[in-house]
DNA sequence: ACTATATTAGACTAAACTTGACAAGTTTAT
DNA sequence: ATAAACTTGTCAAGTTTAGTCTAATATAGT
């Protein structure tokens, strides 16, 4: 989710994965790994991310959170109810 | 969440830690982290206790999940959103 | 107070997982 | 065909986690 919008952004300006890793101060390939969903960017890098692209803070951060959940409700029963009570406290 | 109410089940039952601690073959002191939230039990000892227990089944692994989820959106903004992402998904 | 049993806190370690780089390979565009 | 962009696999170093051990604290009965 994070990944795949990160790079439609970054297409959508003609930006290349290398700009964005010197921007992060990070290796081309990990930059990759991130857009295709084999790495976890952290908070920092996300945020670079949304620096780098001038993208909406709310909208890369709330995908970035929603996979960290998914990954973590990821193949469990009882996810409706636990979503539920998470939400309500 | 889910260590307190382990506690309070196995305390109505008159159950002592050492005898939990032996049906699922662990250490005293791990189990009592468990419930005081010191510790997260993995899927395997969540099931385990739930036997130990007696209990129903959708409600531990409810809590248990709601706890792993807690821990990841813990601090983080956008929680709302996120979650309501997530649940859409 | 003394003993016994239950629970907790801390230090420790082996194993598991993660981070990020590098090198080699593949794709795309010209 | 070649150059640039991207992807994939693998690895060393670093970090986290799981669970044990020991020692401390609490609780209850005598």
């Amino acid at each position: 989710m994070f990944g795949e919008r990160v790079r439609e952004l970054r297409e959508e300006q003609g930006l290349f994965l290398r700009q964005m890793a010197a921007h992060l101060e990070v290796d081309t390939a990990y930059v990759s790994k991130i857009e295709t969903g084999g790495r976890n960017a952290n908070k920092e890098q996300v945020l670079g991310i949304i620096d780098f692209l001038k993208a909406e803070k709310s909208e890369l951060l709330t995908l970035w959170l929603a996979d960290k959940i998914q990954e973590v409700i990821q193949g469990e029963d009882y996810v409706n109810e636990a979503l539920e009570l998470v939400k309500k406290k």
